[in-house]
This record gives C-alpha cells, structure tokens and sequence, in this order.
DNA sequence: CTCGATTAAAGTGAATTCACTTTAATGCGG
DNA sequence: CCGCATTAAAGTGAATTCACTTTAATCGAG
C-alpha cells in the first residue's frame, strides 16, 4: 500500500505539494474528518479507525492519528487505549450547542475586550466594516469576513488567553461547516448592522453595551435559524 | 540514538510498561510538557523542539509531536508549519486565567444541570461529600475527589457537549498543577460547605441557587489566593 | 444449531527512516 | 572587524516498520 513519496497521485488532489502557505497535511486531515462529523456523514458512534482513514485519504495513518488526537482534545471524538476512535454520542448537533457556548464566552470577552482593544484595531476593523456595507460589490463576502475579523478580534484582545482559545476553537467549528454563500441578504444586511453596534460599543470603550450587544447579536442568531443544525 | 524496544531503561521510571489502566505513552508526554508550563519552568516564548523532548524523556519523537499536536489544540502552545513549537508568550498565568474562564462556564452548566441530572448521580454525590466531611479520617484526600467529582458531573449533564468539554479542560490543567495536599485544613472545610451547597441546590433541582452557589464557590476560591499562580 | 475455544485478520502504539526546511556556523571579500 | 554567501547541523513532516492487542471468523464439542 505504498503511499508514493513527493505525492503520489492519492484521492483527487487532497494531498497538494505544500506551496508555502499551505496548511500541515495534518491540518487538512483534520478539516476533514471534522466537517463530516459536523455534517453528520459521521454520525455519533462512528468508528475512526486510523487505517482506513488514511486509507480513504490517501495518506500515510501518522497524520491521521495527528488529527485524531486534535479531534480528541476537542472532545468531538472519545478515544480510549488500544481501541478505536469513536464520535462522541450526540456529536449531530455539536454545532448547535457551540453557538450556546459563544452566548456564554462572546459577550463576556467583549465586554474584557472594550476596555484594552487598541485603535489601531478598531480602525482596522472599521474599515473591514465599511467595504462589508450592504450594496457594495462584493458586500457579501466582505460581510463574512467582517464577521470573523471582529469576533476574532474580540477573542484576541480580551486579555484571557484560555478564553480567548476557547472562542477561537468554536469559530474552527463554524468554520468547518461553512458553505459558500447560503446567506439570506436580508438576514447578512441585519447582521451587519448588529456587527456595527458592537464595534461601535468597542471603540468607545465601553463595556456594558459591548456585552448586550455581542448578546443580543448572538441570540438573534440562535433564534433565527432554530431548527437549522448548520449555524 | 535508538530507544531501545519493550521499554529501555529510559528516565528513571518515566517509561513504565503499560499495565492495563495505564496511560498511553502520549498521555504522559503531555502530562509532563503540560506541568512544565504551568508551573512556570517554560515560560512564555521557550522553545519546544520535538527532537529535545523526545531526548529528554527517553521517547522517540512520534508521542511528542502527538503531545504537542494537543497542547497546540489546548491553545497553550503555538505552532507554525516547519517551525519550531513554541509556549504561548503569556502562558504563566494560565491558570489564573483558567479560575476565570472558569466563573464564565461552571455556574452557567450548574443551572444547566441542575434540571437534567439524575438522582442516582446526585445520591451518589452525596455518598462521596458525606466521606469527605471535616472530621473524618482520610477527609482531606476524599475532599479533593469529591471536588473533582462534583465538578465533573455538572460538566457531564449540562446536556451541552462542548460546554463539557471546556469544563473537562479546565479541570485538566488544574489538575496538571496539583501537588499533594498543600491545601489548608481550614480552607478545604470551607470548600466543602461550598460544594454541599451547590449539590443541595442540584439535588433540589433549583437551577438559580446552582447557579449563584457555583458563582459564590468559584469567586470565593479566586479571592482566597489571588496572588498564587499554582490554582 | 449454539456456544465457547482457537486462530487469522485488522487495528493500534510507538520507533525508525528519509526527504526536505530551517537554523547555526564557518569562512571570505571588503 | 563587519556583512554576506556557503555549508554543515539540527529540526520538521510524513511514511514505514514492527511488536502487541483487539476483533472477527472458523471450527469442534455439546
């Protein structure tokens, strides 16, 4: 089963040369197996059986088990000695329950965040904001952007590392189950405008409002698409 | 430098053979990189060669860079394709900033789980609080377990897997600084009172008393010692 | 036919190997 | 002595190998 060196011709262009920039094997593994559990192609109770991932992806099992510790940690997949390595029971709405973790960590870090963001950032985010504006050409994808820049930005200058890595980690999530464009316009020009209001809070430093209104965006979110497994 | 097959006599005891219950050989490594850093022995910015560890701890390389894969994931340690990995500049007051993500997370599962956990779990909690009451021989130590146990059950039916998992991760890197009993006697009692306080409101299926009793037992510890590091 | 022992196949943990990249060291022209 | 090219050493990502464990499939006794 010889997996050619130098890239071998395995499974349709998953193993690309690593032209710089190019995330780890392990990274795109990993990506992968994720966003079938959260897709629920990998139901809970599946078998992550190493070899045959590695297998399946054409790649050798060291970056499979990789991946499969990360997905461990995670704590998507349960894993115990000498067995194989399972998706955690209930891991179909794995996604759903993420955004109410955010409902807890969002608005608090935003609220750390409006007290030490500096002004360079809000200004760099102000600008994200601005080329995300409804009606402008390409608004839509400039909006996506804009959205994980400010949550991330939030994130990033709360000032609570493990926090901080905490909502990184529920936005490598969402991430995994992004597909492009399946945004309502109406509903993408509303979140826009909620972005704005917590941007606007943050660059006034102003803690409390920054809080509702990083709260009022996510509950707005949760509300709007209930039923919806796929935030 | 070949580490010789069916446990060579590498580091004084590191390498044990795995007699069933064990651990695996990455679950240590990580264990020990993971105390190095909270206690401070890697600062912020030191240098994780994966060729060193494996050295030092008599393992070959391959359990390392699966350590370093989840310290990465736990977000402590920060890592880029062909580089080097490197601790999180910042990371020793981990834990410190871990008691507060802490306040954020368990108060809010405790209301969670005050309306889901059964009455088994919650008799069996009581049968371990009722072991570690002051007094008792061995208290300090049933103490310790009961804290461990009681946290843990309201992670493990908050009904809200990635809420779980980040109270399960918190409760990884407080136990990776956990020395011996250096507790005070005076203190622990306390803690207990605390810990009963948020079973009884559990057992009552009160999901605000759960939620303020968390809240109380978990500001109270961070201003008990808020200059220690060690949690 | 069913149940339990026996054995073959598949899987796992961990070491080793190898191609490639980064880092450090050396030496040489200015 | 300094700056820069060249090269050796150390390090990384990923494949392969191998001892051991679990799973399954087969077979024979009841």
């Amino acid at each position: 089963m010889a997996v050619k060196r130098k890239n071998g011709g395995a499974m349709a262009g998953f193993v690309r040369p690593p032209g710089k920039g190019c995330a780890s094997l392990v990274d795109r593994v990993y990506d992968r197996i994720l966003l079938r559990i959260v897709r629920g192609e990998l139901g809970g109770g599946a078998e992550l059986k190493s070899t045959r991932l590695a297998r399946d992806l054409g790649v050798s099992r060291t970056p499979v088990v990789q991946a499969l510790q990360r997905l461990e940690a995670d704590g998507i997949v349960v894993h115990e000695v000498n067995r194989r390595a399972v998706v955690r029971p209930g891991a179909e709405n794995w996604l759903m329950e993420v955004h109410r973790l955010r409902e807890l960590l969002e608005p608090e870090a935003a609220a750390m965040a409006a007290t030490r963001i500096g002004d360079e950032v809000v200004a760099g985010l102000r600008a994200l904001g601005e080329r995300a504006r409804p009606g402008r050409r390409g608004w839509a994808l400039a909006a996506r952007e804009f959205d994980y820049a400010l949550h991330l930005a939030i994130a990033e200058h709360c000032g609570n590392m493990p926090l901080a890595e905490a909502i990184r980690r529920c936005w490598g999530f969402k991430r995994a189950s992004y597909e492009a464009g399946r945004e309502d316009p109406a509903w993408l020009a509303r979140g826009h405008e909620q972005h704005m209001a917590i941007l606007d809070a943050l660059a006034r430093r102003d803690p409390q409002t920054a809080l509702a209104a990083a709260q009022f965006h996510l509950r707005s979110a949760a509300s709007f698409r209930p039923a919806e497994k796929i935030v």
